[in-house]
RNA sequence: AAAGCAGGGCGCCUUAUCGUUUCAUUUUAUGAAAAGGAAAGUCCGGACACCAAAGAGUAGCAUAGCGGAUAACAUCCGUCCAGCGUAAGUUGAGGACAAGUGCAACAGAAAGCAAGUACAGUUAGGCUGUAGUGAAACCAGGUAAACUCUAUGCGGUGCAAUGUCAAGUAUAUUGAAAUUUUAGAGUUACUCGCUCUAUUUCAAAGGGUAGGCAGAUAGAACUAUAGAGUAAUUUAUAGUCUAGAUAAAUGAUAAGGAUUUCAAUUUUUUGAAAUACAGAAUCCGGCUUAUAGCCUUGCUUUUAUU
RNA sequence: CGGGGUGUAGCGUAGCCCGGUUAUCGCGCCACGUUUGGGACGUGGAGGCCGCAGGUUCGAAUCCUGCCACCCCGA
């Protein structure tokens, strides 16, 4: 039953980053990947939870000024990562945190924001 | 018809597939609901909660024709006056300088303790009028978005309030000195009062979470009809349930349609581009600011026609 | 969510409380002098919508109101 869970493409309460303190360990002492564009924050960390990966996203004030840009922004990252996670659920073994920082100037597509994570995963890949 | 003034409304739509949050049924699926006119700025006013360290006075702040509406307001409505506009309209912190104090560049004889130019009228003294400078000139001068005075209102802090559950642990301990009934500390911008302690002062050492739930979504609510009132608004009846997240829920893809602009074609097609401002965070009433495009009501002026 | 502060020449600042002729000072910039040339020094000069828009006033950088940007503080 779990299995099918992980298999579908769904993206729940349960799998997204909420601890403060979690949050705060994963900037402090976590891994970065960079792409340019985005930069992924992970860290090797066993918490309680049902899925492999607890996943947040996070687009700075900086770069975007209005709610509604980073809002969207946000929900494009979330949107991608719902359709690929099976890669990253498929080549690894134990629990991580994961967190995506938005960094590119300018408003990207969704399929940009696709290419990105792609990227990204197939170096997080070859880092472990 | 053109130009203009004032007000109201809408804020791209439909279908399919894969997903998000809450609720309900039942059980792991199905059904229902899911951002705005400004949700924004946080500029006012409330609701609600806590604080006797919350009381009283002063200070401070706000408002300012008159009358009304309202839970309340700096909001709204009516009306008077003044400015602007041919007009429809629009703008106005619009009380008091006949309580006191201050200020007034340049120009001017003179800007407030006073002093006094030229000309004209009349018999002299004197009085009256005019001229010139300036925003303002013997007149109870001007100026209060100058101090101030008058009237009215305001206790403070805010949902990160507050309550509760779980976990953890402190209302303490040690040493030294001083005083016996007035002394110290704390509190608000200040004063009085108030609170704490029989002990007070000094020194040493030691301790901490920010998780869950409630608050938190049925309300000064919305819609319709009728009545009262010039109007803001209000009364009665009937109906409706309309977001509740917390690193923070509404998205992605595909197809079709709608509106506008531009280009081509020449009279209805084709192609391209655009569809704003912007995302609830305790909740209401306003104000202010941003806003593609469209619909609509009333009125004014000018010209033409009947 | 709540509170506070600052915007003046390319840069850093004074003036704002208590309104008044052409807005202060330093560094930098330009020209001339000095020097064989440069630096330093001296003399002269340019450069400002006083963050933006309204209002009060005869007159506003200054007073009042509304916006904009940046910075700081509080659980």
């Amino acid at each position: 039953m779990l299995t099918f869970v992980l298999m579908r493409s769904t993206l729940g309460k349960e799998e997204k980053l909420k601890h403060r303190k979690l949050i705060e360990q994963l900037f402090k002492k976590g891994l970065r990947i960079n792409s340019n564009g985005m930069q992924l924050i992970y860290l090797k960390i066993e918490h309680e939870g049902d899925f492999p990966i607890k996943v947040g996203f996070s687009v700075p004030k900086r770069i975007m000024k209005l709610a509604v840009d980073r809002n969207r922004l946000k929900r494009r990252m979330r949107e991608t990562y719902r359709k690929n996670k099976h890669l990253f659920y498929d080549n690894i073994s134990e629990q991580y945190i994961f967190m995506f920082v938005y960094k590119a100037k300018d408003e990207l597509t969704y399929l940009e924001i696709e290419e990105l994570i792609l990227k990204i995963q197939s170096k997080f890949l070859k880092k472990t």
